[in-house]
RNA sequence: AGAGAGGGUCAGGGAGACGCCGGUCGCCGGCUCAAGUCGGCGGCUGGAGGAAAGUCCGGACUCCACAGGGCAGGCCACUGAGGAGAUCUCAGCAGGGGUGACCUUGGGAAAGUGCAACAGAGAGCAGACCGCCGAUGGCCCGCUCCGUGCGGGCACAGGCAAGGGUGAAACGGUGGUGUAAGAGACCACCAGCGGCCCGGGCGACCGGACCGGCUCGGUAAACCCUGGUCGGAGCAAGGCCAAGUAAGAAGGCGCUCGAGAGCUGCCCGCUCAAGCCUUCGGGUAGGCCGCCUAGAUGAAUGUCUUCCCGCGACAGAAUCCGGCUUAUCGACCCUCUCUCCUU
RNA sequence: GCUGGAGUAGCUCAGUUGGCAGAGCACGUCCUUGGUAAGGACGGGGUCACGGGUUCAAUUCCCGUCUCCAGCU
């Protein structure tokens, strides 16, 4: 699962906008793990990936290394997971979570949000 | 060997794979007449810290009027250098702490005002509870040569502040003279204060001699005084472009007799000035510059495999510098101190 | 990122020339009532966010940390 060689994280697979964010918030089908809530809109062009990440959280470096491993979550994941925007917002138990754990919840926080 | 003091350096490293952001070169594609701009691929190359942190000081920079006067207010405070400047650094001086290496604090209490609960007799040019004495005066008793004499007692007047006790602090300490008992009342030495002189030092200050009155307290991180310093805001400063709502409604003040704004707490002064303020309702919150041989604007350093060691702490740039403070697993280096052991 | 403010009992808050730690609600016991609520009486509960410093003495004055809350695009 965690073989992402050949897997790539370009510009096109991120949101970017202020709206999009709030589009996300408003129109998406929210999810909630042990680890983050999802926010899920289904698009037609593959998934795209945003974090939202309070200063309650924790110090910079914490929430540096929340948004690094959930990137690499999705980079190493692209082909498993519907094609959306994804806004992921974790929670402070996240800080234990390892990359394996992280892209397990969120290929299945997605698709569930997805499938309903 | 153990304990400790001061200062400095590092901040896991090597190899491989896949990725992320910037720069540059080349190629390809979209849009455009073009300059150009957007995107993709490949090569080369750069990519967090000693504190990036806290935002505690000081600047640069930007705007307010290229920055005025007075009052109020804030901040700083031993000496000498360094520095653009600083609540900075270095060296020194004095007080305090430590056996020591060293650490720590820093204007003025004799300009004035204020404060010191409780305890205690007394707390600011103090005071007498217990106590000591009672020479002198008073009262009582005895002796008597009957006197203005002698002896004893009382603790009444009065004297004293040595000792006890209270307190954070009680108006010098020790010894002696002295006295009824005592006391700087007097004397010797010591401590401390003030004045003056000599010597050393750029200076803070240090050493010494003489004289004086004999003691003259604490707190300015209380008001204050003295000297110095400070205009206000802050890159969300500020500037440019684009998009877009509304030429919205109600009320108040005003158009040179001047509302209001710059301008900060107040006043003065200066400048601009025909619109301004309040409430309700509505819209936008995009891009570029500022912004950098790290330089983003949803915001870049990660994941996996493997080897080595002491198994890796605190922690992530956001306009940029100089400091301070705080957090920090450990490793190494330099200088020094104390104690013990051996020779 | 910048600029302010706050932290005192379980909760909401007072507390100035530095010397006492307080109020309301809540809580406990008792009285009142046939019983409950209300009312009355009594009572417990605090490292004044933390660490240093000044002072004889600090919730208060000074310095430094921590946490929380506002405002500015």
């Amino acid at each position: 699962m965690l073989d992402g060689s050949g897997s790539r994280f370009p510009v096109t697979m991120r949101l970017k906008k202020r709206t999009d964010f709030l589009r996300v918030f408003r129109k998406g089908a929210t999810w909630s793990g042990a680890c983050f809530a999802l926010h899920v809109l289904p698009r037609a062009e593959g998934p795209r990936l945003g974090i939202v990440i309070s200063r309650k959280y924790g110090t910079a470096v914490e929430r540096n290394r929340a948004k690094r491993r959930i990137r690499e979550a999705f980079r190493a994941n692209t082909e498993r997971l519907p094609s959306a925007d994804i806004l992921v917002r974790p929670s402070p138990a996240c800080r234990e979570a390892t990359v394996d754990e992280i892209a397990r919840l969120l290929i299945e926080g997605a698709s569930r949000a997805i499938g309903r």
